[in-house]
DNA sequence: AGCGAGATGAGCT
DNA sequence: GCTCATCTCGCTG
């Protein structure tokens, strides 16, 4: 039930199908306490490595931002953008092979009500409830996942075999079509930018936005 | 229910 | 200076 992901997932050098498995595991980040908060993992992007335009080792920058995505797989790997947000990714296959799997979105499972709090979403009484405060928009994007995680650049470089932040297999979310298109938020990576390398869970509501799929497949 | 703008800072693609 | 693997609010009709 509780089973820990084997870190042989994450050293596959076959980063695609470490995206599409992605889909449907647990993702599970304690709080300082120890409470459960977690949620299923529903939409992920592939990022592969040196030759991939729109990753952030494109033609071999290795920096100090980006040193962890050159580390073994198992890893995580934090970055803090436009200012105000941070983005999980997942390090996949062999070292000095900078390959990550973004994670753009959950559906929550456990720990609801501390996602909320997270979220501002437990406003002051009287306050008017909109639309972006519904339980929707919990976790339904890479930056507003971060923030009901609790993920910031202090786990950058954690291990997910330790216990910070860890994936399990859940028996229930194995029931799954999968969704295919390109991935959000790069058109200024060429040709890069159409591959079909954006995976979602087809019709969940947590998904981060609408577009066209590619393809669909089990 | 869809668009435009502003927020905000680190690394220069 | 400008660009970003983003989000939210406020305006529209």
């Amino acid at each position: 039930m509780n089973a820990k992901l084997d870190q042989n997932f994450y050293l596959r050098t076959d980063t695609v199908a470490i995206a599409r498995d992605l889909l449907g595991k647990l993702l599970v980040v304690p709080t300082e306490t120890g409470e459960r908060v977690s949620g299923m993992i529903v939409e992920t992007e592939a990022y592969l490595g040196e030759t991939d335009r729109a990753a952030h080792s494109f033609g071999g920058r290795r920096t100090a931002r980006n040193e962890v995505t050159y580390w073994e797989g198992g890893h995580v790997y934090v970055f803090f953008i436009y200012g105000m947000y941070y983005q999980l990714n997942v390090v996949c296959g062999e070292a000095d092979s900078p390959h990550v799997v973004l994670i753009r979105a959950v559906e929550p499972v456990e720990g609801i009500e501390i996602m909320r709090e997270r979220r501002g979403f437990l406003s002051e009484p009287g306050a008017i409830a909109t639309w972006s405060r519904r339980d929707q928009n919990l976790t339904s994007g890479p930056g507003k996942l971060c923030i009901a995680l609790d993920i910031d650049r202090s786990i950058n470089g954690e291990e997910l075999s330790g216990n910070r932040i860890w994936l399990e297999d859940r028996k229930q979310f194995l029931d799954i079509e999968i969704s295919v298109g390109k991935r959000i938020g790069i058109d200024y990576a060429g040709d890069d930018a159409a591959r079909p390398l954006r995976f979602w869970v087809r019709d969940n509501p947590f998904v981060s936005k609408p577009r066209l799929e590619i393809s669909t497949e089990n």
